[in-house]
DNA sequence: TGCCAAGGCTGCGGAATCCGCAGATCTCAC
DNA sequence: GTGAGATCTGCGGATTCCGCAGCCTTGGCA
């Protein structure tokens, strides 16, 4: 997961050694797959920075029964393991971005593959695998009409492997929330 | 947009008076739909912090050509207007929501209200009306199967005015990000 | 034309926060 | 038992945040 955000981390040479995990959080891992492991305390402070990103650490310590320099020493360690980004979200359709899309993909081969070719798309903003009747779906984001139409005809379905694409144009973002740990 | 977000900020007695609009602003809506004017500075404030979201203030400022003090008052403005959030995102696989799906929707009669409907439940974290072959497309964060199937088949399927839902459960989210204003 | 209100920017000083570091504690492996 | 590694705490110093007063520009109005 977060592939892009990865690679981008592990483009800084300095970050090499936060990559690797300790012994104990291994063990943890390989009874749950690749996710690391996060204790209650990490999600604690997780669910305060998904209601304030710029919660100060002071703030989140008191809440989560921690030191200001230990929720700081937690936070930077969950950036750096991409598990959590701190961004500004907007709705890209106020900000001048007018086209957006959902667009389901089958494929036939490899669709890992095909979803890292996506992924390397700027206009691709979300790419997640499914299972039903589209094995991809890709959220893109264009500046206008034209726009649109070239990144679905001649960059999505140039992919190799790329069967069927079905698009979905927006008309109104209606929620987007970042809280659903807190609920 | 951001009807969530907007509704939380109203229920704050205070900000009544951050609504209103200036009849500068109105102007300027008025040929844009509802939309709030952002001018190129605020803009580029917005891509600064989807690079970071704890950026400080005064390097937003030196890279936007603005004073320190301006950059707080623009980005409190944004936040107030709910043109922006500053949040913690992560990939809710990796923090215990086991099940996350995305649900197309056909809708016989109004799909705002619907819309309104599915706005409303805490798992829908995202929910959008579209043109093409679904009239609404949402996604679900749950915590397993049986709650999953529980949102789909007694909550969504409950609304008045569904017609059909057909799901795309998730398999692997590959890219999650929200710099396209940095592109 | 002159006046006034409103919005936005700057500079400033005090309070709060961030940040790096040293030391203590704990766990695990050998 | 002992050493390595990870994590927490406490603590200064540097940085940042925050409210406020003042200035400037814009737009409305008589």
């Amino acid at each position: 997961m977060h592939s892009d955000i990865v690679a981008s981390r592990s483009a800084d040479p300095k970050d090499s050694r936060e990559i690797r995990e300790s012994p104990r959080e291994s063990a943890r891992e390989s009874r749950n797959g690749s996710t690391p492991h996060l204790d209650a305390v990490s999600l604690a402070i997780i669910e305060q920075l998904q209601e304030d990103g710029r919660r100060p650490y002071a703030a989140i310590g008191k809440a989560v029964g921690l030191s200001e320099a230990a929720v700081r020493q937690r936070v930077q360690k969950l950036l750096d393991q991409g598990v959590m980004q701190i961004v500004a979200v907007t709705d890209p359709l106020t900000v001048g971005f007018r086209r957006q899309a959902m667009v389901g993909i089958n494929v036939e081969g490899d669709v890992e593959s095909v979803a890292d070719a996506l992924t390397a798309m700027s206009e691709c903003e979300y790419v997640v695998m499914t299972a039903g009747s589209f094995d991809l779906m890709v959220e893109i984001v264009c500046e206008d009409d034209d726009h649109l139409l070239d990144v679905i005809n001649r960059n999505i379905r140039a992919i190799p492997g790329v069967r069927t694409t079905e698009s979905f144009v927006y008309l109104k973002l209606k929620k987007q929330t970042y809280m659903w740990g807190t609920r």
